[in-house]
This record gives C-alpha cells, structure tokens and sequence, in this order.
DNA sequence: ATAAACTATGAACCTTGGTTTATAGCAAAA
DNA sequence: TTTTGCTATAAACCAAGGTTCATAGTTTAT
C-alpha cells in the first residue's frame, strides 16, 4: 500500500502517517520503500495505526509510547503498562464524577455560578 | 486568601491561576484586590478550581469551559453538556479497549511487536 | 532599616502534537 | 506529451496550555 490508501483507511493525513514515522511511533518493519524512494507500508499498519491513535487519544504521550513499542525492556514495559492502566482506573473515576458534575450543570442544580457565595441582594 | 495559600491548597502554580484568570475561566466573584492591589481570593475558589482541574484533565478545552461558564445561555450549555457527555461514554469504551489490550502487552499475548508479519527465520 | 519573601504586570518563551510550505521527482490519464 | 496528481524532504509554522523572565512595589523577619 502507498501512503495515500493508508491515508485513506487510517483517516489520518499522509503528513500525521509522515510525522509519526519520523518520531519512531512506527516500527520499520511496517514500512519499506520502492524503487522510486516511495513507501510501501505493510497492510497490517492500518490496524496498527488505529490501536496507536486510540492510546494516543487516551492520554498516552508520544515518549511513553515510544517506551511501549521501542525502547524498553519487558519489566519497563511493564512497570509503565501498570502506571498507565492505574492512571486509566483513576481516569474512569473522574468520568464518572464530571457525568454526575454535567447533569447536575443541566438541572440546575449545581453550576459554576450557584457554587459561590450566595447574594443577597436579590 | 491570597495567592500563595490557593497555590498551596489546589497545587496548581501561582502562575497558573493566573493564567486561567486571564483565560477568563474563574469568575470575577472569585478574585477581588486589597489596597495593594494584591489578588485576594474566596475560599471556594478552591473547590471550583479542583473542578475545574478535574474537567480540564478530562478532555474539556479552555474554550468550552468558558462557554460553560460564562457565555452561553442555558440551551447552548445544554448541548454543550450533552455533548460531552456522550464524548466521556466513547472514551470509556476505549479505556476498557485499551486496558484489555495493555493487559494482553504484558502477558504477551499481543503486542505492536507480535502483530507484525512474523519472522521465518528464527 | 535592610535583606528575604510575596505580589504585580506584560511579554517572551516552552512543549506537545501536529500542519503547511517550498521545492522537486515520478506517474497516470487525456 | 503535457497536465494533473501523487510522492519526497526539510523547515517553517500553528494552537493549546502553560511557564519563565524582567522589572517593580510590599511586607515580614532579622
């Protein structure tokens, strides 16, 4: 596959496929080139590429996943694997809490505004 | 309270509730000034920035919260919410996905290594 | 009363995660 | 065969969310 079917099922730009490329997020093995200089990726990078955005999404930074993918020993992988999955339980708990804190917002029953001192002038 | 004892209790550097005061992200009724000209703070500001803090890390931008806070009217806030709502449930799908698939990296049973073609010559 | 610590301001600076631009070679279709 | 489109590279640019700096006034401790 060329860059731009890539492009095309992963939904991310050529220049984000070309970005992360040059930060190391994929491993060479998904990529070769041809005899024109061009890429050639690997059909498996698209797949690839979507658990990539999905942890990039989440909250994982570029560094800690070039950790992940490249650069660590099992027991590093490890240890940042359980750091991250920590920091996903503590995550839920907040998105449980900000869900309760918006319908609340929506009700009427608690705000920004209505949290602080009340008025008495009114 | 002043500056100091707000950073000291939210953790949040001086410079950043600063930052958030020119952000418009902390209403006026928060922040009043002494003869000094020294920013002097309600108490409740404390818990309004932990919330703050708290949607900040979920995911909210700077921009949302102000229309959150102070722009709109009750409908926009409405969709705004609803909106994000539904935001916070997609990505508690992908928390579990991406739990599941840290759990997996580390029994090494899946990981951006062993999705690879796999090598013949081992 | 003077040094050390806290407050103020605006502007410059920084990092992250990309996107855009400028320039050029290769290719696919008309 | 030439125009339209895809590919390449390096470097400049961008927005978000802060942080640091330079400069100056205040206040607290010694």
């Amino acid at each position: 596959m060329k860059a731009n079917e890539v492009s095309r099922l992963t939904e991310l730009p050529i220049s984000t496929l070309r970005f992360y490329e040059r930060k190391q997020l994929i491993p060479e093995q998904f990529i070769s080139r041809d005899e024109n200089n061009y890429r050639v990726y690997d059909e498996e990078v698209v797949k690839y590429l979507q658990d990539l955005r999905m942890l990039l999404t989440l909250g994982f930074t570029i560094q800690e996943l070039i950790l992940l993918i490249n650069e660590s020993s099992h027991t590093e992988k490890e240890a940042l694997v359980k750091y991250k999955i920590e920091h996903i339980q503590e995550l839920e708990a907040k998105l449980e809490a900000s869900k309760t804190f918006l319908k609340d917002v929506l009700k009427g029953k608690a705000d920004f505004q209505t949290r602080c001192k009340s008025n008495h002038e009114t």
